[in-house]
DNA sequence: GTGAAAGCGCTAACAC
DNA sequence: GTGTTAGCGCTTTCAC
């Protein structure tokens, strides 16, 4: 195999502790014995063998990061975020689940089985009781998504204050008909931006109406079917608002195919501010979740529960923002 | 801590070497031992540990990927076809280096420090000769992008051929003021796009006109600026070969702003059939790298190259197709 | 079919 | 300032 402290320590004179001091850097080491140490093991390209240090001190120095896809540029901010705030302590592994509750727990088994020292889940299948006995064992936090009954450390954005702003946006331009498009899944965050859809709408003495709303999955050809139920309705909405931009998209690019005019005849607000939002023609009227600083939050925050007894688990909430584009002005 | 293979023993009053048996479904074991063991391990929750077991074994079961970035969705099917073709024996970590290549051998550490058994590189900048150095001691393969000089395991389309596919696509259609939209980055497949580019335009008796060619970066914004250079030409060109899809988004994008017609006044042409070329207004014509195959083989052959002791470093190419959207019909 | 024991590579407590 | 040594949790060889 390759080669050990053991051989550097041989080769160097000296014994595996110091050897060890040195790749530590602790101070009880001379200067002299310390650079011949070095020197040796520039020399042979040793590099220390991690599986014995983390066996040795029960721990990896790796975080496991969770997502439901790499389908959508949303986590790219998050992810940004999330290795600056573990670099250069810890190295973020990210993983897909593709949203299947299997997969989700096979890829625990890493925390289960010290391959990690914690993990992190954006958007998670498993539901709260199960959560918090992880969180009992385990260090664990959410991101993205919260999970009704989940005591567990969590960073998100306010989804019911966003969607009630942005559908209060519309209401304050004189728009009354407006639909929802939103997904018919166990995500909490699509709740909550129907209740505050419904909130804005009250608030202007607005009752909701089921038929303005369209339940269907996050695909964007889900927007586009949309589209063509509300259009087929004997009063078309004058304004939808989406849960995802994906399915903002879908309505636009539905409404270039039927020819209606969006921004016009219709406005259309999505949610995440993903690029291709700012990219799509028009620019897609959307609410930016701050991601660069919730995958920084939710390592930090972990990082601190890692090395303290009592853990933090509160329910973080950062501050969204809605942004103005061509598709809703 | 947690419970150990010693506690489990202890408790089910055999011996560690029994326990660890059952554990790998090693056949000489009695049924009834067996039983009992199992029998204690769910009672006790136990969960083997894996650093014990790796540094016994001198490997991990993981394998590092290394994105450039999360930021694109070109890379989504092909760690499908990855993780398909890992499971169940290996686990995929995925990490990004945002093309940075400190960040790359950063990554790499994982492998020296035996914290992965092999990595894949999907875009690196690291050049041939140290990746034929690296290949000497460990385990890896590229994927997407070939390097120039390196004798590894490299799975990728024929970035030429596909590129002279798609600039003789618009040749056969009388096209002949073809523009192309390159980056300035050590990436291969930018080369032998152009190389394909030229060959095409060769083939037809057209001679490369710098002119018609712009450098420029990986953004979408670059884009924009390459259409509103080409639109200011005393002769504009008829159609335009993006390297990437984002570079023809830009384009259109800019052409929706200055009034040109994507389509009939102009055609374009991407790379990569990421999503968003079929969602957006038009479609985006664009050549299809097989993602998910790509993804599956790399990784085949190099679980088959890590229990083999004569390595297979060969180029593997698999084939492109051209998709046509309404870009360019 | 089962157990005892060595040892993977490393760190850290203890001795000097 | 440095060396000796135990031991982290596991697998595996060798006895029996």
């Amino acid at each position: 195999m390759s080669v050990t402290i053991k051989d550097v320590a041989k080769a160097a004179g000296v014994s595996v502790a110091t050897v060890s001091r040195v790749l530590n850097n602790s101070s009880a080491v001379s200067d002299e014995t310390a650079a011949a140490v070095n020197e040796v093991i520039n020399e042979m390209g040793y590099s220390p063998n991690f599986l014995g240090r983390n066996l040795r001190k029960c721990e990896t120095n790796n975080i496991l990061v969770i997502l439901p896809s790499t389908e959508h540029t949303v986590y790219s901010n998050i992810i940004n975020g999330m290795q600056d705030a573990a670099y250069p302590f810890y190295d973020i592994f990210l993983s897909t689940s593709n949203s299947y509750l299997d997969t989700e727990m096979r890829l625990l088994n890493m925390l289960f089985n010290r391959t990690v020292d914690a993990a992190v889940l954006l958007g998670t299948q498993i539901d709260g009781e199960k959560l918090n006995e992880l969180n009992k064992s385990y260090n664990i936090a959410l991101c993205c998504e919260r999970r009704e009954g989940a005591n567990v450390l969590t960073v998100t954005i306010n989804d019911e204050a966003a969607a009630f702003d942005a559908v209060s946006f519309f209401l304050k331009k004189g728009k009354r008909k407006i639909a929802l498009i939103t997904t018919v899944t166990s995500a909490h965050s699509s709740h909550d931006r129907e209740a505050g859809y419904t909130r804005a709408l009250a608030a202007y003495g607005i009752e909701k109406d089921e038929k303005y709303i369209y339940r269907c999955s996050y695909d964007y050809t889900d927007g586009c079917e949309a589209l063509k139920y509300f259009m087929s309705l004997p009063e078309p909405p004058e304004a939808v608002f989406c849960i995802s931009d994906l399915l903002a998209v879908g309505v636009i690019k539905q409404a270039s195919r039927d020819g209606i005019a969006i921004g016009s005849q219709l406005e259309v607000c999505g949610f995440d501010n993903i690029s291709l939002s700012e990219m799509y023609i028009p620019g897609i009227t959307t609410v930016a979740q701050p991601g660069y600083e919730m995958g920084k939050t939710v390592i930090t925050k972990l990082l601190e529960n890692m090395h303290k007894t009592e853990k933090n688990n509160e329910h973080i909430i950062l501050d969204h923002e809605l942004i103005i584009r061509g598709s809703a002005k």
